[in-house]
DNA sequence: CGAGGGATAGTATAATTGTACTATTTTTGT
DNA sequence: ACAAAAATAGTACAATTATACTATCCCTCG
């Protein structure tokens, strides 16, 4: 049975620290390296390829989803599990999209996760109850993929930043002042995200943002 | 020295169990257990007194602030660290006041938490820069313990109840109709929320729920 | 060069939230 | 049993958000 070289980005040291220790528990585990970030986890990759790469979702500089978009066109021999908190159908259906090889929420017992390592790194795919509960339901409400102009969220510079500052409690009209833009715009700006990411309200951005990571 | 027994709660089993692994290879501790949420640690607080209790500040069935709480006044010779993703003042202050004796972010290292440790158990509080740099701003700023009708954030049931349904996107006349009130009540409860937590708006409201753990 | 996406800004209307109170009933603690 | 806290419900008005459009400018990619 081939050794497994594992590598894990996560902004939280000490829960990085400590999955670094459990990983080098697991018997079939040879080498595991950690990085604060997306953008460090590529920088180490670069260097080495890697045979499974542990992502966090929600992280700083270049969160979850846009590690595993590049990880999976540079890199499509890397296995990837997603590491969220927060069991969302959108995000799950989206990065399934993107080519992500396993979910699991940050409270799965080390087993699951030492099997879903030999898993995606044998058979290309882990599928555990959260994945199957969330095709299942994809399959039953079809709410999701359903709705006509959905898109994967995917926001420009430009929405992420109205959507921080929405996150700060500031108004449209605060907002507009503060970036020199018309309250009108600010406000189609608000729309744009709410309909890309697919929620009713301000209360949806700001769940968005956190699960999203766009505010930590 | 004495030989340390440790507790930690926290609800995502991966993290805790990671940590588990990692205060026992702490030197000077001798025991830990661990719990899932903050009804489970008191139990087992009941069974034997620890010495040093690491607190979640984000957990289902009983969060951190009630878990905190309720070790003060019944264990006061428990020291308790809390562990936390974000670092908001209002919490940092008010958990101060309730007699807790350390707060850590979970983006610590493993150094720092060991040393936090030790300091909690010999000195009864361990000061980094975390708690510093609130404690700068609170007096600097004094913008928290200013407001005029600040009070630590204290939710009932009823009102934990309503931010979590205001969570789910839903308005106040659909929450009324969920739980048989009127759509006035349901704003009552919602602006003495705000109060209470605060904050202007609905985005504080939903940033708090993520906070303290209403929302997981 | 032309199409499309992104950023900008507008109008108009409906719905909801935010502010500021009063008031009654129920529950809880001492 | 009494006081305090919590839950209930109301009115009135201001401010903001939500919905549904149109329209222009700029930039980039094929």
């Amino acid at each position: 049975m081939k050794k497994l070289k594992v590598y894990i980005a996560d902004d939280h040291t000490l829960f990085r620290k400590a999955m670094v220790n459990l990983l080098r528990s697991f018997d079939r585990i040879s080498d595991v390296k950690d990085a604060e970030n997306g953008k460090e986890l590529l920088t180490l990759i670069k260097n080495e390829v890697p045979d499974v790469a542990i992502v966090d979702l929600q992280m700083p500089i270049m969160d979850g989803t846009e590690t595993s978009t590049q990880i999976v066109q540079k890199y499509p021999e890397v296995k990837i599990i997603i590491l969220t908190m927060h069991d969302s159908n959108k995000f799950i259906l989206h990065m399934m999209d993107l080519g992500v090889h396993a979910f699991l929420l940050k409270n799965t017992e080390p087993d699951e996760l030492e099997r879903a390592i030999y898993a995606v790194a044998d058979k290309d795919f882990y599928h555990n109850d959260l994945v199957a509960s969330v095709l299942r339901k994809n399959v039953t409400e079809r709410k999701i993929a359903q709705r006509p102009n959905f898109k994967p969220a995917e926001l420009t510079e430009r929405e992420k930043e109205i959507l921080f500052l929405i996150c700060q409690e500031l108004t449209m009209k605060e907002i507009g002042q503060r970036l020199f833009l018309s309250e009108n715009t600010v406000r189609n700006h608000r729309v744009n995200i709410m309909e890309k990411v697919g929620v009713r309200n301000i209360v949806g951005l700001v769940k968005y943002a956190y699960e999203a990571g766009v505010v930590i």
